[in-house]
This record gives C-alpha cells, sequence and structure tokens, in this order.
DNA sequence: ACCTGAACACCGTTCAAGT
DNA sequence: ACCTGAACACCGTTCAAGT
C-alpha cells in the first residue's frame, strides 16, 4: 500500500505551496480523528466520520493514510514526538542521576494521565492484528521513533554508571532497566485505563504506586542516593511541578470537570 | 444481551443431560475458536469460521456467547483458570516466602511464553472499545477471577510480612508490590509479544530480564533473602523445572519447529 | 493530477421460519 | 424449545468517472 501524497509530502526540502497544503490537511484529518476518538472512543472513529469531519472524500483520506491503522498510528507517531520533547527536557534537569531518570517516568505517566486517549492508542498499535495492518513505511517510522526514546532514558543510565552513581557492573544490563521502568509504566497504563477498577482491587492511585515501585526499583539496583536518603514526596512535587506544569493543569481540570 | 444457554448452564446443581451437552458443546466451540486464534491469528477469527468449524450455525453460536468480545472473554477466563492453578501451586511451593513470590512470577512468564496467542486475548480484552461489548455477566466473572489470582500474590506478601521476610512497614502498601510485579509482567508480555525487536533495540530475551528485574525489584523492597545472598540462576532453575514442567517443555518444543 | 462517492467485500448480529 | 441461515447494518477499501 503506497501513500501518493506521504512521498510529497517526506520530499526532503518540503516546501512548495502544494506541499504546505497536503501537509496541513494531514494534520486536519489527525486533529479531526484524535477529536472523534476523545469525545466519542474509538468504536466511533470511522473512515467514513473522518472524512465528514474534514469535508473531504474517504478516497482523499486514502492518498495520506494506507489504512484506518495507519492513521491510529501516525497518531502514535506524534505522541511519541510529544514524549520525546517531555524526556529530553527531563533529562536535562537539573539534579541527580536518579532525579533525571525518575523524571523521565513522571512524565510518561503525567502525559497519559492527562490524554487518556492517546494511551489507548498506543495499546491498540500492539495488537498483531491491527499492527499487520500498518504500512511498512509508518511502522519504521514509529520504530524509529521508539528507538530514539529510549536512547534518551539509556543515556541517562550510561551518565549514572560513568559517574558512579550506579555500580560498575550495571553496564552490561543497563537496557535492562530501561525495559523493566519501560515495562512496569506501559503495563500499569494499560491496567489503569482498562476500566479495571483497581481501588476495588484494593491498589491506591497509579501515579503514586508508580513512582513508588519506580523508586524502590532503582533501589534494588543501587542507584545512588537510595530512596531512604531523600523526601521522595517532596522530590515529586518539585519535579512534576518544575517540568510537567501543563500537564498538571489538565489533569487537574478533568477532576473539576468530573 | 441475554445468553439464553448461560442461565441452563450455570444453574447450580448442573447435571441434566442437556445442560451436560450444553457444557459441552460451549467447550467445544471455545476449543475452535482457540484453534483458529492459534493457526490463523485474530483476523481470522469470525463468527462464521466459529460456526463452520463446529458445525452449528451462528445463531447457536449466539446462545452461548451475547457477542463476539464475550467469546473471547471467556477465552480469557479460562486462562485465568489455569493461571490460577500455576499460582496456586507456586504458593504453596516448598521454600522462602520470596521464592514461593518469585515462583508466581516465573509462571506467570512462562505459560504465557508457552501459549502466545492467549497473552494477545489478555491484550485485547483490556482495549476498553473491546470491553464495552462484552456482557456484564462475563465481565463480573472475569474480574472475580481477577481477584482470586491477585489474593493468592498478596497473600504471600502478607505472610512475608508476618513472618519478618519483609519488613512491617510494609504492610499498608502490599498490594503495592503485588502491583509492581503485575504491571511489570504484564507490559513486558504485550512489548514481547507485539512484534517488536525487543533485540534491535538492545534488550535481552524477555523471561531472564524479568526475572532480573523481580529480584532488583524485591530487593529495593528488602524481601529476604536478598538476591546478593543467592545464587539467582539456580534459584530460577530449580523452581521451573519444580514447578513448570510442561510449560518448559511446550516452549522447547516450540523452540526446536523454528 | 487530484478528488469524488458509488460499489464492493466482509463481518457481526438478528429474527422469522422451520423442526 | 431449539436451531437455522437469509437478511440487515456497518464499515474499510477500491476505482471508474469527473473536474
Amino acid at each position: 500500500m503506497e501513500c501518493p501524497v506521504s512521498k510529497l509530502i517526506k520530499a526532503i526540502a518540503p516546501v512548495s505551496r502544494k506541499q504546505r497544503e497536503l501537509a496541513q490537511r494531514e494534520e486536519l484529518i489527525l486533529d479531526s480523528a484524535q477529536n472523534i476518538l476523545h469525545e466519542q472512543g474509538y468504536s466511533y472513529l470511522t473512515m467514513d466520520r473522518v472524512a465528514e469531519a474534514v469535508e473531504y472524500s474517504k478516497g482523499t483520506i486514502y492518498n495520506h493514510f494506507s489504512s484506518k491503522e495507519d492513521m491510529v498510528c501516525s497518531l502514535c507517531c506524534r505522541s511519541i514526538n510529544n514524549l520525546i520533547n517531555m524526556f529530553t527536557r527531563a533529562a536535562e534537569y537539573k539534579g541527580t542521576s536518579r532525579e533525571r531518570f525518575s523524571a523521565i517516568g513522571i512524565g510518561y505517566s503525567l502525559y497519559h494521565q492527562a490524554h487518556p486517549m492517546t494511551a489507548q492508542n498506543v495499546q491498540i498499535i500492539k495488537i498483531n492484528a491491527v499492527r499487520e495492518k500498518i504500512s511498512d513505511a509508518k511502522l519504521a517510522e514509529m520504530e524509529s521513533l521508539e528507538q530514539r526514546i529510549i536512547e534518551i532514558a539509556l543515556d541517562v543510565v550510561k551518565e549514572a554508571i560513568s559517574c558512579g552513581d550506579l555500580p560498575k557492573e550495571t553496564s552490561p544490563i543497563a537496557n535492562g532497566i530501561v525495559f523493566g521502568v519501560w515495562s512496569m509504566y506501559f503495563g500499569a497504563l494499560i491496567l489503569e485505563h482498562s476500566d479495571i477498577p483497581l481501588q476495588d482491587l484494593g491498589f491506591s492511585p497509579t501515579v503514586q504506586l508508580l513512582w513508588l515501585n519506580t523508586q524502590k526499583f532503582l533501589d534494588g539496583y543501587n542507584w545512588l542516593p537510595l530512596s531512604s536518603d531523600t523526601d521522595n514526596e517532596a522530590m515529586f512535587n518539585k519535579i512534576s511541578s518544575d517540568l510537567y506544569a501543563n500537564e498538571i493543569e489538565i489533569i487537574n481540570k478533568r477532576k473539576k470537570q468530573s
């Protein structure tokens, strides 16, 4: 499945008028799709509705995206890009290596807390039956973004090792640490937004739990300074207000509404 | 959506001939569905194909399950039941509280390694758009099974606290530990079976990584005896061969084939 | 060269007719 | 009382016709 339009847009120097218009329309389509998703849920997201919302025909949508799944994958790419920005800021945060790594985790959970529909997209994209229908090009694009975002976290781990905050022996399993927190956050994310009543199961709010569990996990790896030598609550509050004021605001706004 | 048949089967003392036949047919349907899923993947699982495989009409399938999602959810329930059996054995394993808790984790990852399609079902069921279409009764059934399986793990944590293997202060967040490993395993499971080339991302095989990360996590919580005082590889091998010979065999068989 | 929307294929679900 | 399968609704995808 080739998308005629994407070839044009992706041309290295993008900027003929036509190309700008196409790129703009693609954003319009994605915005509309996100809107429908946000307001009516995934079951309501159909190509007909998207076409109607953007006031183009379905054929035109298919000039931009080779399939519905391709479109949803593009939404995911936008989210990952947002996360890359947040992670980059977190990695450059002034503080210990451990604080910066923790800041990445906080960013991840707050972002998805602020944009629950995004979390669902990510989840849907991971299903094999869905993944099969995404064009190779789009999939490659997403995977390269995932590479980059992992790299950001991995770099902080490597830094911690080289400055002695983490034991030298950790070096061969540096990516194990990243995978550990990634899977923990990802899993928690899905378990939370799946309408499973976590409270009924006896679990307290996810963001806090993730924070605590991350600290214990990093303690287990002996990432200095240990949480027993730190005021963890203060650290959480400082990081989240220093770095993620936007997300906090969105989350609070939603809380007020409900 | 009511399922006429389920009322009959669920009658408290099940055993008229008719009821037995119905229960048997329900198993047949589920077996067939699982087969299609296993051999052709989720995209091939349609109600038509299931009906054809069991040699009943679609209407009859709908007498057993109120929707396709309901059927898939039933498959999930079967899996959770299998897991409950494994977890129960793990919790009764002869060894320290930490070994028994670890054994539960190993069981989880080996089960899903041995039955990858099951992992995908679980994943699909967690999507909200899918969940909406499951009958309340079936959803309640699954949630009660989830309750039970969590309880098994939670009991081991509580035991560890009361016998001093875990610090007394852990008590109020006992379920935090369970949630931590649950989310870590669940997240890793999805990330692994989503065709993301974890190797390319620099990650080593998931089961080992999960094992290592679990140990570090439990170390962080100071669950005695610490992994630094233990031969972890030997422990992993002992537990998996003592408890999970079946799963290991299935996994090895698959490896040989490919 | 690009856009359109009717037409098609597929699939989940229902229900009137049959036994 | 139970089973059947034709009929329906919905939705993703295509492509001949139009500009």
